[in-house]
DNA sequence: TCTGTTAGTATGAATTTACTACTTAGTCTA
DNA sequence: TAGACTAAGTAGTAAATTCATACTAACAGA
């Protein structure tokens, strides 16, 4: 048999096929609290219960396309930091049929997203004890805080959480939240001050001494 | 439209669904290298090259079980540490047709699996300069391979790369050869110390002093 | 008993982390 | 315009950890 023959004569209709979505983990510092996006279910299962916004894998769009397309279609975000988090493939976890889903989590910096009634920012500290979580949501996003926490000490995500330019003491407070502690100001800067661009600017109008603006160094 | 309403006249057959696989990155040490399990293919796609052991996720399995029947079916193994990987979801990554792979990936002690020809385990340096291996499996050993280094210091998977009994040199080993670099003898035995529980045994037979013989330490 | 070899220990230098206390630069009030 | 208040930013030291080298210990074989 060649090739040819093989990839015509092959039926891929035999087994029946879960179905896969992407879900979407979408993190932003407001309020000084870490929070996630919720959108309010209008159908079964699970109405009326929150949800991470998710959509169905098309079958010709990549996992990665298919995140992006969940992120844009309910804030209109482009161009965010994203990463695949796990695939959630208990049996029962839809009521409706087997579906096995991939989640995504994203960092976005404070914004106001024109939260149209159904979706909403929520606390994770608030959501971990919500007892109206749809599906296994609540796991997705403890699991998504979690490779957060971890990550944060070894790669750059937490300026993701932040404009372009901003200050020391911002930087700071994003990384004790995200680390769920409070960092040493002196420690703090000495280490991250080789991924940093100072600039001319300071803030401005508080009463108290202004603090430098910066932005992430680019090279090196 | 009551719950039951609903689940009942949801059509799940509307939109083409992907397939999904389990693939199974199984990893040993071997001859002072980390090594991969490796399949030959007989079929097409990429017949006669080097891939993989996977299966079908089938429809009533979570994802956790069809990692273990890949595991059971290429080596009978059992209760061997696994996790999962990441997930592949390019849209031309298998030719046949649409899809989505689970990767996981696992690690046993050295041993004699009774290699029937087409299962041999790999070096991963050698691996990584193949030029035939199937789909997009050396990507998924290369993510493994990482995923390992990064854990190998904040977690105990090293022991699941030895039998329950083991030297110290024999540990330091598994550690050198995860993280690519050697360690120092002494900070290596400090630092790794309050995992271990020391038998009274020693090792016999060479011809300079015996080195004591440790398992892993259950509690704490 | 001497040699070769690897197991295992002692010890100090260098770096990082933990922590305290100070100086600086604004606004507000009197 | 001199304090009072507040948060930004800096100096510096003690404790802990990591880095690195050099040593001693215990076996087999000649």
């Amino acid at each position: 048999m060649t090739e040819e023959e093989f990839l015509t004569q092959y039926d891929s209709s035999v087994f029946p096929k879960p179905s896969v979505t992407v879900d979407l983990v979408l993190f932003t510092v407001r309020n000084e609290q870490l929070q996630v996006l919720l959108t309010k279910r209008e159908q079964h299962p699970f109405r009326n219960q929150l949800a991470l916004p998710g959509v169905f894998v098309q079958i010709a769009e990549t996992l990665d396309e298919a995140a992006q397309r969940a992120l844009f279609q309910k804030t209109g975000l482009q161009n965010i930091y994203m990463e695949q988090l796990y695939t959630w493939g208990n049996v029962q976890r839809d009521p409706r049929m087997r579906i096995i889903s991939v989640s995504y989590y994203a960092l976005v910096p404070e914004m106001q997203i024109p939260e149209p009634e159904r979706e909403k920012f929520f606390p994770v500290e608030k959501i971990l004890s919500f007892p109206e979580i749809a599906f296994d949501h609540r796991e997705m996003i403890a699991y998504g805080r979690e490779r957060i926490r971890n990550k944060v000490n070894y790669s750059d995500i937490a300026f993701s959480l932040l404009p372009e330019e901003f200050t020391l003491p911002q930087l700071q407070k994003i990384y004790e939240i995200l680390l769920g502690q409070p960092l040493y100001k002196a420690n703090f800067r000495k280490k991250i001050a080789d991924k940093l661009q100072p600039t001319e600017k300071f803030t401005s109008g508080h009463q108290h001494r202004p603090s430098r603006i910066y932005r992430k160094k680019v090279s090196s």
